[in-house]
DNA sequence: CGGAATCCGGTACGATACTG
DNA sequence: CAGTATCGTACCGGATTCCG
């Protein structure tokens, strides 16, 4: 009921500035968005974009609550879409850095409005995150 | 090796703006983003940015792929975090109509560079992806 | 030693059938 | 029309084991 139509006329704008709504672009470009989506692939963007190259363990670190596996395979599918590059040095102990690409350092950039919209609303979706509870609270 | 520190330096800039490294904070981002970051939540309020407001089949038919209990879920989920408004309509048929609220157009709006993104590197994703693929192949 | 592959319990997901 | 309920499946996550 309170929707800002205006700021929503300037979403559809800038939306359709690069998206003419050909159904086929969209298709593959949703694709990658749901690829891209993922709650680790964000968040290992963030941590690489803020310290350059990683090791393995160092971004375990780094990346609070994953599991060796996930972190393994995030890195994998990222490695794939050509996100990170991993390198491996022959040493002992053995050593595998992981750094972003031009793509993944695009993304990063790409995603520093989401990042910077969810710092200046935390509190607006921890109000709306109470109200809501209490709503149903109340049923 | 031919990562753009340019670039990188840029991200960090920009990040460093708007975060400054403060832990706390920055673990209250991180699950806002893991809650916001999600393949079919980003795909919803795309579409809804671009038609306004829409009644349940009709989103189910725009954002394909989806099954009724993932969009009624995620839908669930958005309503909690403030990002659509449910409408019930209590006439018969019944219906129900989902709209964007001002934060689901902000997040809609920082969401956009990633959109931009995603078309832009299309054929880098792709290229990435077979080349990999073939790497892999091979061993 | 650091990093990846393996097994297994839990949970989230998809398809179908059913209410208001 | 807009959901809930149920069930089978596939993926997620932890602990362990294996490889260089």
């Amino acid at each position: 009921m309170n929707v800002d139509f205006a700021k929503h006329a300037q979403v559809q704008a800038k939306l359709s500035t690069e998206a003419p709504l050909d159904p086929r672009i969209q298709a593959l470009v949703n694709e990658v968005i749901a690829r891209v989506a993922d709650k680790w692939t964000m968040i290992i963007i963030d941590v690489l974009a803020e310290h350059g190259a990683l090791r393995f363990t160092q971004l375990a670190g780094k990346v609070s609550g994953i599991s060796q596996k996930m972190l393994t395979q995030t890195l994998r599918d990222m490695e794939r879409e050509g996100l990170v590059t991993r390198t491996v040095y022959p040493v002992v102990p053995p050593k595998v850095e992981y750094q972003l690409t031009d793509l993944g350092l695009g993304l990063g950039a790409a995603f520093c409005g989401v990042w910077i919209w969810a710092e200046q609303n935390l509190e607006g979706i921890e109000q709306a995150r109470m109200a809501y509870d209490a709503r149903n609270q109340a049923r």
